[in-house]
DNA sequence: TCAAAAGTGTTGCCGCTACACCCATGA
DNA sequence: TCATGGGTGTAGCGGCAACACTTTTGA
């Protein structure tokens, strides 16, 4: 370098050299509750080093998008979803991590009912929701980023109702319970849990039972968006559990 | 575009297009505690657009390194700032934020005595302290940034016990408690303050008391930082206050 | 009548908040 | 003796964890 004023981007450098430009990509964890476990939408990976091997969902940043933008693109136009609320977690930069050159990425999750969505690849790559305990071995620095991005959505999920968006409207304090404990990866006390959500007072009864189980029906319940936008909770440090 | 298959990052190109890349800048939010308020490093922007106004320590990313390597080696060659730990904090990536072009930054912020670093700018571009509530405006979306880096601080100030190495070795509680409430913002009730401190058991009496003081000489304490390593603090949700 | 899941209360502990006065020192 | 900051205790409240049995339903 000259000096390292007259390299510096914030002094008096009146163009941008052409040397020092990098790829970026974003690559979305998106978690998905079926009931049952935890899983994550992965794609098959086609390039050369990792044939055959699963990767996060991911392409490369455009010209005119945001990356938050390009986050939203780029998962519909690889999955065809749509409506996806994308959580930044942070970048990714290690300079062997693309074996075609430098490529920075920013991690993205998300957290959505697998029954909500339609999957569809519509360049036929495979795409598959897989257990999350169950994924040893992705593509690139994936399993890195996919542990990260696990942290940061139990983060969330402790701070903020996403787990609502996951349920029927309606729905039993049983099923509330099994997603927290799924997604958290821990086991919750029945008693305290209950007590805990229904002195939050953001539940509304609905006067409804369930149906067709073969067993003592569960009452049913709806969350109060509304109560909860209209409380302060920008100090809050737990919501739930 | 071709097919989506056909750039996807992640499947079966064979090469990177030299089209879409970007820079990347780092951007640093380097806040300092004299003793008495909480400051920000800001160097003066010579940049025409934005000629006299301030900004933060940032440069561009180069070929060769990761971003958090390059955050630190940025700190330092504005500011011989080194051993500085930084944090990331989040991308901005506004199409319009930088006016030579496309240039996505990483935010970090770190939090420093400033007694215990002298900053020198070996370029000869004029570096301040200033006083984070007296910063009005700043070049680029600095202010911005400034502000997401703030509320991360709040937060890991919270949670993990970085206030320790603002201060002498030993210290006086009340050293300490105007320290949380310059970074933090609030008022903070001096018998509570302490009753929570000491049943942390992180303080160690080191059995001396100020000198030179014209009013009753306070107690001075260590902390005790290998008891706090030995203790699991992966899943405590509040370090302090 | 059985299986399966729903539902329910109490106790003890701990941490948080609010709050006002005396103490030790040097000038 | 005064000014300055240092230092202390209590009471009430609320949240949290631990813990086991009864109820309702359909099969």
């Amino acid at each position: 370098m000259t000096t390292a004023a007259a390299q510096n981007i914030n002094t008096w450098m009146t163009h941008l050299s052409s040397e020092s430009q990098f790829h970026i990509s974003v690559d979305c964890a998106i978690f998905g509750y079926n009931g049952e476990t935890l899983q994550v939408l992965l794609m098959e990976c086609d390039f050369p080093a990792y044939k055959g091997k699963w990767s996060l969902v991911g392409d490369l940043l455009k010209q005119n998008e945001t990356i938050n933008n390009a986050a939203n693109r780029i998962l519909y136009e690889n999955t065809q979803m749509d409506n996806v609320y994308l959580e930044q977690v942070e970048s990714f930069s290690g300079i062997d991590r693309h074996p075609l050159g430098r490529v920075v990425t920013l991690a993205y999750y998300s957290l959505i009912n697998t029954s909500d969505y339609e999957v569809v690849s519509p360049t036929h790559i495979r795409l598959e929701w897989q257990d999350l305990e169950e994924i040893t071995e992705l593509a690139f620095d994936h399993k890195l980023i996919l542990s990260r991005c696990h942290i940061m959505l139990k983060k969330q999920m402790r701070l903020s109702p996403i787990a609502f968006d996951l349920l029927p409207e309606k729905f039993s304090l049983n099923q509330l319970q099994k997603l927290y404990e799924v997604v958290l990866g821990v086991e919750i006390d029945k008693r305290n849990f209950r007590r805990k959500l229904k002195n939050q007072g953001l539940l509304i009864d609905v006067d409804e039972i369930q149906c067709d189980v073969s067993h003592r029906p569960a009452k049913l319940y709806r969350f109060d968006y509304s109560k909860y936008k209209s409380i302060n909770n920008g100090n809050k440090l737990s919501f739930m559990i």
